[in-house]
DNA sequence: CCTTATATTTGGTCCGACCAATTCGGTCTG
DNA sequence: CAGACCGAATTGGTCGGACCAAATATAAGG
């Protein structure tokens, strides 16, 4: 869990904070390497191994005659974590697309998981909803069995990509959530209902169910955030 | 286009093709630097520019006492390109499982930007679905336009986190398919169901259905792509 | 055999240097 | 005065050698 080595690291997260925050607009060129090397009092190795991570997450590309900032939109999934972490308030619309999506992923994973499970894998799933179910219904209790049950369903339906993709999403994001506060209330005759139709899916090997019922959670989800910034926002009038 | 910064970005590429083709297993220990250094006949700051790359992409954790190869099930997105380019051969379920998630995610968009379309999307939508739907149903006809499509219903959805996603897989994977001489040949009767429903669906503002299109446009590819794979196989016979 | 002290290896960082490509200024020209 | 042109300064790409602290391997000791 560390990688977090010193210098060329620090480097690499203070210029893509900046890049991030727009210091350094898309196309303008970045200071030189050996402006970047005094201006963070290291040497142009380290700044190097910096800039080549950044090229590596699509923020800039480097090449003779100056490193570029390139937009935000073609860079990196590993860029997300980070555009999360700049702001104290949380950006609710990217949240909110980080919901949306992990959800239709999810959604794809359980699906595929419950089509393609083996009976084994099928008791497992059984277990974990029951348990879920006679848990209390609140985000932050169901919280971590839900993320098992997810972690669960993904490997079941051993889709690389959608894993790959998830890793990157997890990455920063859901710590992110909760750091900044952002618990939701879901509504307990939903969640209910979920996990209603949840034990159904896996009861009759429905995974068109299981997809709209993770769905659904999901989506329970972004209109609980919704809620609680339109409550926040009131409460700052 | 390029980034292709010679040495230093060719040594990423070998070790991580070593990599991918577990000439290194997971959690054993890279070479040191030094030795990588004397090995590509480069110095270590080139070999470090590399390594920083590969942890990067999640693919390596470097740290005092040596670098490490972790499980490729916890890398990044970005090694997914390289993955596919390994063999000659395509991995089928890999391609399989892009068609898919690319596919949810496709839909995805495509229901998020028929809902959210100003009315000048809308007319430009119409008139790409329309231009669709007067050509050659083949799929390399229809690729570029297809491509276009998705690309200008991503902009319309403007959700960053499917976008960054999408700019991840699209980087190495379609071209791909296409050097791997993976054109599968799309029944006539489904593509025009789809596009005739495609077409409803933006005359009518329906964004479910454009997700169902989007979704059956995929599952029509994923199975065209099993036919052409039984098929050579049979041959192969 | 296990612990401990020592030598070696390894990554992290710095410095100074050289090359080739690019960029920048200023000049020359039409 | 605008545009093509040429040389100088800048910039990234790479190299080699050097030093440190952490980690590892090795040999000595109990």
């Amino acid at each position: 869990m560390a990688t977090t080595n010193s210098i060329s690291y620090e480097i690499a997260t203070n210029l893509r904070t900046d890049i991030l925050r727009q210091r350094y607009l898309s196309g303008e060129r970045l200071p030189s390497e050996r402006d970047l090397a005094s201006r963070f009092d290291a040497s142009r190795g380290a700044v190097r191994e910096a800039m080549s991570q950044l090229e590596q997450s699509g923020l800039i590309e480097v090449k003779p005659g100056g490193a570029r900032v390139k937009p935000i939109e073609t860079a990196s999934i590993s860029v997300l974590g980070p555009l999360m972490t700049l702001n104290e308030i949380p950006d609710t619309a990217l949240v909110d697309q980080f919901l949306q999506t992990f959800g239709a992923l999810s959604a794809l994973s359980a699906r595929e998981a419950i089509n393609h499970a083996s009976d084994e894998d099928m008791n497992l799933l059984r277990q974990m909803v029951v348990s879920l179910d006679n848990q209390a219904k609140d985000f932050e209790t169901m919280q971590p069995q839900w993320r098992e049950l997810l972690k669960e369903l993904a490997g079941i339906a051993d889709n690389l990509v959608v894993q790959l993709i998830s890793n990157d999403l997890k990455a920063h994001f859901v710590e992110q959530m909760v750091r900044l506060g952002l618990v939701p209330e879901l509504r307990k005759k939903i969640v209910n209902e979920v996990l209603s139709s949840l034990k159904q899916a896996v009861a009759n090997r429905d995974g068109d169910l299981a997809h709209a019922s993770v769905q659904k959670y999901f989506d329970e989800m972004r209109g609980a955030i919704h809620r609680l910034v339109d409550a926040q926002q009131k409460l700052a009038e």
